[in-house]
DNA sequence: AGCGAGATCGGTGATTGGCTTAGAA
DNA sequence: TTCTAAGCCAATCACCGATCTCGCT
């Protein structure tokens, strides 16, 4: 029950292509092969270490969320570490 | 919005269009000319290359996903994945030059094929 | 100094220079010249999403590995195209890729829906920048001899 | 003349992860 | 039902566009 058809292809073709894109087809096949050895076989978790870094040490929400303006220093002797309480707290998405 | 009335919006949607806003594209336009730059025949490119492409890859990228979309409905499903995406290619042969990218497999199993 | 590599990434990004392949090889090492990086083959993902939202409903999801097939779908549609189009201006004698070489490489690889909207796209763009051009010269000179001002309407 | 490659620069939006829960399975 | 994985936030910094010089046609 299998039945590529033969040849000796990378992936094999569903027999026919349309006809203005065939050529073209085995041309890129040829390019992306020669590029091959310069492409990484899986992608990255991230793209880059600092951005990386900076999501790492963001200020983040009860929800996990990015949150705005975390005092940058953290001397306060005050035990209060909560931005502020508004009057609406964390309000869940409805979708 | 369906699409049948994909590519006449489009053309209506250009003939809108006043001045060529250049800067304030939705792609970059260095991006493209870098892609297209990995091709090694590639010598000199001109400047509104780059800017084609930039609208056509809006009008691909809108197209193959609405094509794409429409398998995850028939699906009933509500979030888009691979392989709707790989049936859309496989139904449409203007998209055939896909077919090293998204291979014929990753087809999830029990749908149709044209 | 604070500089850490991690082991994930190449190079980080100064030093990085740009491929050149040069010939003759098809047998694949680990490094035959650089890395590409996914920036380099790719159009930034948070772009491609925002244009795959415009025909999705409001309250559809799109999967990660759909983003990442679409990405890849169009770095393959712009190399497509292109490769098309370069090997007509070389037909030509010219050194240049312009518009009408990837015009004609859209309608000849069966693009046709393409060729309609991005010829005026091409023609709207070429008209702004001969009127900039001009603009820009006479900047004092509000002359109009010629008179045959294609314009349709103006810009507010 | 005009037009594009390459280098430099400064301004800015793409990149980015933890938690919730939609929704794939 | 179980439990994977998509969306949601916005601050940094890599990259994009603007601008220049220098080459080519």
């Amino acid at each position: 029950s299998e039945d590529e058809s033969s040849k000796g292809e990378p992936d094999e073709e569903p027999l026919y292509v349309n006809a203005k894109q065939y050529k073209r087809i085995l041309i890129r096949r040829q390019a992306r092969a020669k590029l091959e050895s310069r492409i990484p076989k899986e992608r990255c978790k991230y793209l880059h270490e600092s951005r990386h870094r900076h999501a790492m040490n963001r200020a983040r929400g009860e929800g996990g969320r990015f949150h705005s303006a975390q005092e940058k220093g953290e001397s306060s002797s005050d035990g209060g570490s909560l931005p502020m309480a508004p009057s609406s707290v964390t309000l869940s998405r409805g979708t | 919005p369906t699409i049948d009335n994909f590519w006449p919006n489009i053309v209506s949607e250009v003939h809108g269009i006043g001045q060529v806003d250049a800067k304030h594209q939705v792609l970059p336009l260095a991006r493209i000319k870098k892609i297209m730059k990995l091709d090694e025949n590639a010598k000199m490119i001109a400047g509104e290359a780059p800017l084609l492409f930039a609208k056509a890859c809006e009008y691909f990228i809108q197209e193959l996903t609405m094509h794409a979309w429409v398998h995850t409905e028939e699906s009933r499903r509500r979030t888009l994945q691979r392989s709707d995406i790989a049936q859309a290619i496989a139904n449409y042969d203007q998209f055939d030059f896909l077919i090293d990218i998204v291979p014929r497999e990753e087809i999830k199993p029990s749908s149709a094929q044209k | 100094m604070s500089n850490s590599e991690d082991s994930q990434q190449y190079i980080t990004d100064m030093m990085v220079k740009e491929e050149d392949e040069a010939s003759g090889d098809e047998s694949d090492k680990q490094d035959n010249g650089i890395m590409l990086r996914e920036q380099d083959r790719f159009l930034p993902i948070c772009n491609i999403i925002k244009i795959m939202k415009v025909p999705v409903p409001q309250n559809g999801k799109i999967a990660k590995d759909a983003r990442e097939c679409i990405q890849e779908c169009v770095s393959e549609f712009i190399s497509f195209i292109s490769s098309e189009a370069i090997e007509r201006s070389v037909a030509e004698n010219r050194k240049t890729v312009n518009g009408d070489d990837l015009i004609a490489a859209f309608g000849n690889l069966g693009f046709d829906n393409y060729v309609e909207p991005l010829q005026i796209y091409l023609n709207k763009y070429r008209e702004s920048n001969k009127a900039d051009r001009n603009l820009f010269m006479d900047t004092n000179f509000a002359q109009n001899e010629d008179g045959s001002t294609t314009n349709e309407g103006a810009k507010p």
